[in-house]
RNA sequence: GGAGAGUUGGCAGAGUGGUCGAUUGCGGUAGUCUUGAAAACUAUUGAACCGCGAGGUUCCGGGGGUUCGAAUCCCUCACUCUCCGCCA
């Protein structure tokens, strides 16, 4: 949620920003702003009447002690018409507030200024692009036929235990996982991000911190017995650890990773690229999250992609790197990297990973601040990444490296797994 | 699932109708002392909002009520803890 003081202070600018979202938020700003000027006057007025009860009451409980009953009843009855109006007001001022809280909450973040316009994935600018296409010397096969060749994934199997996209990892497949998880969180660990094991279920108050609620509800799976939902991704229950915390200033970088398993409803996108690995409801990823004072947030946002990176490298993918374009970076984000592996059986490009700055639109409605040197209360910085999401890093590897009677293992995740190859 | 206790400032913990945004301790900050540090001592130290400011308002788990006045009384909801039962 953007801060109703950046709204009132620099109105221009955010609607210059967020046009280049695509979006013309001029009727939004505009009724935020005279809503704003309304609930200042009413709020005031709710004030001062506040304050003359407060008087009267501090009057008559002095009255009553000097014995002066008299007075004291007199007193007492001046309050009714302050009482009144008192309602009245309050009434407004809690209406006006709503109003402008659900104003606020449709609008996105204002994308930062190395940020391009642009309405669709077609307008992000590819800022760097990295290693080999495979060659083959066979028509490769897509990852789908390869987990089924090899035993590695029962899909099938999900269906009929769940249902479709709860894949069954099983034998070298489940080992894969299980070594991809640990490689990427011992990458991390060295990176210096402290790992957590967070609940992989969270209640309301969470889901609204980091952004889900109260709009994007479809994307989760809810238990309604208990009223708590599934996490779609680690950055929800690893950001909420600080909800309403105010931080030293001194205890910055917060670095934070954790692996979990992620689901999500993917309500309306059936039946788009949803093949094999490609889409699921159910899949494993290592999350890093970081929290910031706003001088370091473009020097963490870097270190992250620079961490992103040196993963992909370490397992040998090929990948390009994407700063999205106003109109496809995420709601809440300012900034955002994507990373795509190329994936030689399908011919496509496939995301990864996203690394993006939140500043402080997550910190808003978190209440996360911290204390600066000079004792000023201010919202702290919001980061996250995948680093990695495992779905289609598997479609990878098993594509890009397979050979005619088998699948090749990177050489990092040999000791991992305890085997160099698949076959 | 049954019974009981609790929720107060960064933390611990007092406060049962007005002088309470709240005693006290710890922690934090500044100072005195010290070659330096520690200890001791002294002072200071919650947050949000409105206002140029003076100042004002709100907040003692959430919501509602009683009252001129509520941390304190009443209703209601949520959560936490303890014991018993069941289970890993």
């Amino acid at each position: 949620m953007l801060e109703i003081n950046r709204i009132r202070t620099e109105a221009d600018a955010v609607l210059k920003g967020l046009e280049k979202r695509n979006i013309d938020a001029k009727q939004t700003v505009d009724q935020i702003l005279d809503k704003d000027a309304q609930w200042r006057l009413q709020k005031t007025e709710l004030e001062s009447i506040a304050a003359e009860l407060n008087q009267i009451a501090k009057e008559v409980g002095d009255l009553f002690k000097q014995g002066k009953k008299d007075e004291a009843e007199n007193a007492k009855n001046k309050t009714a018409d302050l009482k009144a109006s008192e309602a009245g007001l309050k009434l407004k001022v809690e209406e006006l507030e709503t109003e402008i809280q659900t104003l606020l909450y449709t609008l996105p973040n204002v994308p930062n200024e190395q940020v391009k316009a642009g309405k669709s994935e077609l307008d992000n600018e590819t800022v760097a692009e990295a290693g080999e296409e495979p060659k083959f010397t066979f028509e490769p096969l897509p990852h789908w036929e390869i987990t089924k060749k090899f035993n590695l994934i029962d899909f099938e199997l999900g269906v009929k235990i769940t249902g479709a996209g709860f894949p069954v990892y099983r034998g070298k497949g489940a080992k894969l996982q299980r070594a991809l998880i640990q490689f990427f969180l011992d990458e991390a660990e060295k990176a210096g991000y402290e790992e957590f094991i967070p609940p992989l279920v969270v209640n309301e108050a969470s889901g609204i911190g980091t952004g889900q609620l109260p709009d994007k509800e479809g994307q989760m799976y809810h238990c309604t017995v208990d009223d708590l939902y599934l996490i779609p991704t680690a950055e929800v229950p690893l950001t909420n650890i600080y909800r309403d915390v105010l931080l030293p200033n001194d205890q910055f970088s917060i670095k934070m990773c954790g692996y979990t398993p992620c689901f999500r409803r993917e309500a309306g996108s059936y039946g788009k690229d949803v093949r094999g690995l490609n889409r699921l409801h159910q899949f494993d990823k290592v999350e890093i999250v970081r929290l910031e004072t706003p001088e370091n947030t473009e020097k963490a946002l870097e270190e992250m992609v620079n961490h992103v990176k040196s993963l992909l490298e370490k397992l040998g993918l090929q990948y390009r790197i994407l700063r999205l374009c106003g109109g496809d970076t995420g709601f809440a984000s300012s900034m955002t990297y994507d990373f795509e592996v190329y994936s030689a059986a399908q011919k496509k490009w496939l995301e990864v990973s996203s690394v993006s700055r939140f500043d402080t639109f997550q910190s808003n409605r978190l209440k996360l601040r911290y204390k600066t040197a000079d004792k000023k209360t201010q919202l702290a910085h919001t980061l996250n990444g995948s680093a990695l999401a495992l779905p289609r890093i598997v479609a990878a590897l098993l594509e890009n490296f397979q050979t005619e009677n088998g699948v090749q293992m990177p050489e990092v995740l040999h000791s991992y797994l305890g085997f160099s190859k698949i076959d």
